[in-house]
DNA sequence: CGACAATTTGATCTGTCTCAACTATGGTGG
DNA sequence: CCACCATAGTTGAGACAGATCAAATTGTCG
C-alpha cells in the first residue's frame, strides 16, 4: 500500500473525455487524499452487505461488479476500466447491494467519502462530471438488461465485445482493431446470462463467421461493421462525446 | 394541459421517504414551474433519440422505460410510480437512449431542466435527494440484469411481483396484500425477457402453488414468505429507509 | 515435469419459444 | 340493449436454443 497522487490522473483524464474541466478542477481532483493498493486478479474488493467509507478509483487493470443469487448463480453487472469509479454510488447508498471484484491484477485508489463530498460541494463542475459518470453507468445497465433479456446468444456475446471495444477505444486502450479483453469464457457467460459451454460455441461461431479472431485473451475484430450488425450494437447509450469514432476502423 | 403546483407534492412526499428535507427545501421544490398534462394509457411520452429540455415527474399513474432492439423485440427497463422522476438522467445525458411510455393513464408534470439545475445548485440537500433517487434507479437496474440473466421464469415473474409490491407498499399505495398491478402479460414478458405465452403459464403456476391470486389486474399475495423465497427476493437493493416493513403482512 | 485452470467437443436433455386456435373481456356504435 | 370488434388471456402441440453432464485437450505457471 502506498500513497501516490499521480494515480488520480487516470480519473481526470477519463472525466475529461466527456466533460470540460478547468485547470483548477483538475488540480482539486488530483489533490484528493488517496490510499493506493495493488490487488491480484480475481479477488473481491468490496462484498455485498458492507458499508464502505471510501470510494474506489480504478487506476489500472479491470474490475467487475457482480451479484450472487439465492439459486447459487452469479451475474456480472458491469465491467470497469482504468479511470472508472466503480462504487461511486456508495457515497449515497449506505449498504453495498452487490460485490466488486478484480478481473486482472489492478491498482486501486481509495478516496474517503468525506473528501469526495467536500469536493462535490466546492466544485459544481466536478459534481457534474461525476454525475455524468454515474449516469453513463446507468445507461450501460439499461443496455445490459436489454442484452440479457431480448438478445440471442450470438447477439449477446457480440454486443459485449462491441461495447468493451468501444469503451476501451474511447479510453485510448484499444488503438487498432486488436485489443485485450482478459475475460474467461465463464465470465463472459456470467455477464451475458449464458453457460460457459455455450459461450465457447458462440465464440467459435463468431470466428467461423469471420467477425473476430481470438488468440488467448487477445481479440481481434476482423469485420467491425458485420460484428456491429450481428450484435445490433448502437454506441449511443455509452454517451461518448466523439460519436462513431470506432467506425473508422475498416 | 394545466398548471398545478400542488402536483409537485407527490415528489416531495416520495423524496421524503428516504431523505430528510427541510421545510425550505420542500417549499423550493413545490415552487418549481411545471406544465402538467394527462396522458392516456400505453402512449409514448418521450422517444429514444430525442433531446429533452424538461424533466418529467410522474404525479399519478404508472409508466415504464423501454428499448426497441434491432431484432424487433422490446425490453422494458423499469417501472415507475407516483412521485418518480423517470427521466432525470436527461439533465446530464443529452440524447434519450430509451423511450418512456405510460402503462396506465397518467398525470405528468414537466419541469424545465434549467429550473431543476438552479434548484440543485442552490440546495445541496435537494441535490442529494435527487442523487439518491437516481442511484436507487441504478440499483434496481442491477437487480433486473440479474433477474433476466440468471433466474428461471418462475423466479423472474415472482421477483417482479415482489419488487412492485414492495415499492408500492413503501409509497403507501399497497396497504394490504392485495394491490393493483396494471400490466398485461405481454408487458410482464417484456420486463422479464419471457414470451407472453410463458408468462401466462408461469402466473398459472404461481397460482397453483398458492402464492398469488389474480382477479383481472388486481393481484393478491397469498403467501408473502413463500413468494419471496420462490423469487429469491431480498429488498435490500431498493434501499428503503424502513427495512422489512413488508415482512409484517402474515 | 506435474498440476490446476481454462478451453473445447460430444451427447443428451429441458425450459422456453413459436405457432395456432380458442375463449374471455370490455368498449363502441347501431 | 345487443351485436360487433379489438384486445388480452388461455391452452395445446411441436420445435429449438441453450443448459447440463461428461470427457478430452490445451494452456500456463510454479
Amino acid at each position: 500500500m502506498s500513497v501516490a497522487r499521480s494515480d488520480l490522473h487516470s480519473l481526470t483524464t477519463q472525466l475529461d473525455l466527456v466533460f470540460e474541466l478547468s485547470k483548477d478542477d483538475r488540480a482539486a481532483i488530483e489533490a484528493l487524499p488517496v490510499r493506493t493498493k495493488m490487488v491480484g486478479e480475481r479477488r473481491d474488493i468490496i462484498r455485498e452487505g458492507v458499508v464502505p467509507t471510501e470510494c474506489c478509483l480504478l487506476v489500472s487493470g479491470m474490475v467487475c461488479r457482480y451479484k450472487m443469487l439465492s439459486n447459487g448463480r452469479r451475474q456480472i453487472l458491469s465491467f470497469h476500466f482504468a479511470g472508472d469509479l466503480p462504487d461511486l454510488q456508495s457515497l449515497h447508498l449506505k449498504t453495498m447491494d452487490h460485490s466488486l471484484a478484480t478481473i486482472t491484477e489492478s491498482r486501486l485508489a481509495f478516496i474517503p467519502h468525506d473528501a469526495v463530498r467536500k469536493l462535490i460541494r466546492a466544485r459544481p463542475s466536478v459534481a457534474d462530471a461525476l454525475m455524468h459518470h454515474l449516469l453513463v453507468d446507468a445507461a450501460i445497465y439499461r443496455e445490459w438488461i436489454a442484452n440479457v433479456g431480448r438478445r440471442t446468444a450470438l447477439e449477446r456475446v457480440a454486443h459485449l465485445i462491441c461495447e468493451c471495444f468501444t469503451r476501451l477505444h474511447a479510453l485510448g486502450a484499444a488503438r487498432q482493431a486488436t485489443f485485450e479483453l482478459p475475460l474467461t469464457q465463464a465470465e463472459i457467460g456470467d455477464a451475458t446470462g449464458l453457460s460457459n459451454v455455450h459461450v465457447n460455441r458462440t465464440l467459435k461461431e463468431l470466428r467461423r463467421l469471420g467477425l473476430i479472431a481470438t488468440n488467448g485473451k487477445v481479440h481481434a475484430i476482423l469485420d467491425w461493421e458485420m460484428l456491429r450488425d450481428a450484435a445490433g450494437f448502437d454506441p449511443g447509450y455509452i454517451h461518448l462525446r466523439a460519436k462513431g469514432s470506432v467506425a473508422s476502423l475498416g
